[in-house]
DNA sequence: TATGAATGAGCCTTCATTCAT
DNA sequence: AATGAATGAAGGCTCATTCAT
């Protein structure tokens, strides 16, 4: 806590924030081992010294660098995407279809691209940061799928519910984490939005009719 | 002086097999940016330079450690497990259930843990190594899945195929992955024989309702 | 805390001043490839790491140590030599005779003697720092005794100039470069100044003889 | 010693012979230290251990190349310019200009040019190797140049000639040692045989000018 | 006799970090 | 508040050498 009077430091505009901005970049493309302070800096026009001065270590840096990257990427997309899984203006067919489309563009066609790679560096080879990741930026957004699947669920439960969401999920992860293999398997040179489309459309279909096949077999554990 | 009947003195279990195996282990909890070589020959009980001697240098390593768990862990497993989506002594949903279930009992049991660990790691920072792993361990399994999902798929249509591979994978995938968020969401402690079973059901009625469904619907493109 | 009129804390002698110091004199008498950074750094009282950060590597190190030992060491040395080659109040004969004395004295008598040392090392085994060399010390050096020696070649031939020039320099050359074996052949344990003197002596004179010689017989050819 | 009845090993014809072979290449274009062993003997085709089997060590490798380059080197070559240096059949010009040329052809046109660059290098940098060159090696050829001069020295002073015998190698030597210099001064781009000869011819005239005029000044003391 | 394997010291370099302004 | 200089621990790698056949 500072003094109230103290003369607001009026905190530099930029240094600190762009270490954060090039960090994010770096560290989605390098991963925290290899990834250097020094080239941080240098990156950001900053002193060598400058992680260490604003953030104490490279460890710290890290950990704001997450959190920073979450408020800065969630905000109205979450939100909104929550909204839409409630809506009961739409058949459950319509609100699962939606959903899935939703996520699946913040999830493929999201603006920063770093961002996600973050997100998925940390998803893969957890560090402290992840609780808060979970808590704040994913668990929402599993809730969102959750409320869309389990009008399809008869007895409602609650495993049964998150075994679907993770099958939703599991399918649109496999094009992020596994890209380079799957494009390999594809035989493409790259996802351009016309694949990207397609998969989302495939996701949904493929996610619709399963659950629609649901109820024809409810006697069967599932 | 030995006897001179020693029994061939049984080269020593062999310091680049236990550098190997050694390095496997380590390269899959770790990471190859995170892995010391000083690390990997301690762990050896090698010197330091035996790395620089058997294999030249720290990135060769990992290359032959990729290449060597990949002959390791493959063999039968990978044969028996085509030869079965290609068994016509049963019905298609036999087959389909029964490829996915020995696939997914390979990816989430596997027994050398590390294993699945050094692909994962592969697949998602994709090193020059990881053609080698397409063309040898993913593709043949792939190819698998293909065969068991095909007899659903109208048209034949290859890319339809894939996606619904792909589908199949994704979902997985994202157990052994994400595994960490998984647990977090599932609120289990961690990864017990019992959740993987019914993991591994779960993914395999997943998917054959979804493919049963598509019948009814063979008319819209997926 | 520092008394506010601290004489400007005097930035101590300076690590990089005294690496180059050091270098100089450990390059001059082990050669580069025998010299270790650990060596000069321990002997400068810098940390191991204060080559790299000062000038990025050993390689970096030995050529701005060339630079830097010409910039001390040349100066108004070869300056004056320059002029005194040029001096038209004196007969050629005593141009001649004192540009080789004061070239012979700065080559064999100069006060830091890494400094020769580091000259010869290069020129025996030319790096890419050879270049710089020619062209800002010893260049100018050899100007001055091509002006000394032009007077005596009737048809100023640059050719015929610079191998005269070139057979003063050798013989001067010959008791550095092979100082060990000379003392050897001469039977002196060392070179003292008197054994200097008589053989500064000994070359103009030489020198001298071989020039005025070649009045008599400008008809053939040399 | 062996025992006189063992079965006289037969030295393999290769490996040591082929390993001292290429160790007088690789040291005299690398020097010591930055000699590998490793080098010589992949160079040689022989193991990793040769070396130390053979010589013991890197050092004793050197000091036996150095000893095995000369006996290889000198035979009829140093003792047919002792004789003609000593031929009374001649003037005492022609045997000085004819003992200067076979001296310098032998020094400048060495076949086996490694040879040579092996003389320097440990003139230039001696190491306990060095005695015994000037023993066996430059001794006798210095010798050879001193009775050439001698005629001319009127007193028959010793050190007078050798300071002569000294300008005249030192003369040919910068050739040598300086090489890389001298062409850049020069403005050559090598050294062609006739560029040699003309150096050649020019170290005998400008030697023999500067001797002849010795007589006429003979009083003065050299 | 000769050699592939192995060793440990030490190399240059890079790292995150701290110091002294 | 911020930075250039400096640090020491460690990194990957290479070396001459020795070991065990």
């Amino acid at each position: 806590m500072r003094s109230r009077l103290a003369p607001l430091p009026r905190r530099d505009p930029g240094t600190r924030e762009r270490l954060l901005a090039t960090a994010a970049r770096v560290f989605a493309d390098r991963g925290y081992a290899a990834t250097t302070i020094r080239d941080v800096c240098k990156r950001a026009r900053a002193n060598v010294a400058a992680v260490n001065y604003h953030f104490g270590s490279k460890e710290q840096l890290y950990v704001e660098t997450l959190r920073w990257a979450m408020t800065l990427c969630q905000g109205e997309d979450t939100a909104e995407l929550l909204t839409f899984a409630a809506r009961d203006d739409l058949s459950r067919a319509e609100r699962l279809v939606g959903t899935i489309r939703r996520f699946a563009l913040g999830m493929l066609a999201a603006r920063p691209s770093w961002h996600q790679h973050l997100m998925f560096r940390e998803m893969t080879s957890p560090t402290l940061a992840l609780d808060r990741i979970v808590d704040e930026f994913l668990g929402p957004r599993f809730d969102a799928l959750r409320r869309a699947v389990a009008p399809y669920v008869a007895d409602g439960d609650r495993r049964t519910v998150d075994l679907h969401v993770m099958s939703i999920i599991g399918q649109l992860l496999y094009h992020k984490l596994a890209g380079a293999v799957a494009l390999r398997l594809l035989k493409e040179p790259s996802y351009g939005p016309a694949l990207a489309g397609r998969i989302v459309d495939h996701v949904a279909a493929f996610t619709l009719r399963s659950l629609e096949g649901r109820r024809r077999r409810s006697r069967r554990k599932d």
